[in-house]
DNA sequence: CTAGCTGCAAAACTTTTGCATCACA
DNA sequence: TGTGATGCAAAAGTTTTGCAGCTAG
């Protein structure tokens, strides 16, 4: 939380009351990937005691995180995208998407450092410093 | 065309005009990735001299040429899906797309060969036959 | 104070669907 | 001829936007 004013006062952006509850929501789900309708069902029950919030809020507190660099997108095939906050103590990873049961495994991002060297030698393309997405079959689904 | 014929025969769908004339547009453009607002936008070109689409047909004839295995889609991020034929003698590729320009480059298959043994290894998770989305940047816009 | 935020509602956009009609086999 | 395919329009579903009012700094 106090990371979160941090990095928002360094861009010059405002603290408020929605911010933190949706940073809230996110850290008490860490380890979860959140749609953007979650999030706001979530901050809507939490919030009858506390104060309203409205969807496109969460829409744009969601784009304005990813912007810097407090949470990753993770845009699905066709679903909404879902959201997971980035935990710095955590190792970077990318994620392996199960195409039977949509269920999330990762892995840590080494695995594709040959990989993206590779790519900058034949290429000349430089691979993005954000989570791949590689679909399959989980052990229980193959 | 003989094989769109020969494909559809094989799974009892109809051979219309509409899916050949959506299968030459394919066939003209292959090297390309089409949305099917694309696909649309030619064929209505095209066709006020021949016959008449619609919007839904397209779609709808999309997505069984993808369940047949004529086209391959790519997702993207919020943009609209796009296709490309799936041509038999060229080699299983990769997409690499610049999130500044969406441009499409391809990689051969095999450079994620290794990628895909390891992580079946350490997570027994087995990795679809389906190319892979890249994100980064290409040469020109680094 | 005042620029940046928010909530609400409406719009934008891609994709899907219902249904009456059409046409391939 | 009968069933699958089509066109149209409307619906669905996610995300964006316009705008008037609110509030953090």
């Amino acid at each position: 939380m106090n990371h979160l004013k941090k990095v928002l006062r360094e861009h010059n952006f405002r603290i408020t009351p929605q911010r933190q509850a949706i940073l809230q929501v996110l850290y008490d789900c860490r380890g979860h990937h959140l749609e953007t309708e979650n999030i706001y069902e979530l901050l809507v029950e939490k919030g009858t005691k506390t104060k309203k919030i409205g969807l496109a809020t969460v829409y744009r507190t969601m784009e304005l995180f990813q912007n810097i660099g407090l949470v990753s997108r993770l845009s699905m095939e066709n679903l909404p995208a879902r959201y997971e906050l980035v935990i710095h103590e955590k190792l970077r990873h990318h994620h392996l998407i199960c195409l039977q049961c949509d269920q999330l495994q990762e892995i840590e991002e080494r695995l594709t450092d040959d990989l993206k060297m590779q790519i900058l030698k034949e290429k000349q393309f430089q691979v993005a410093d954000q989570p791949m997405k590689i679909y399959g079959y989980c052990s229980k689904c193959q």
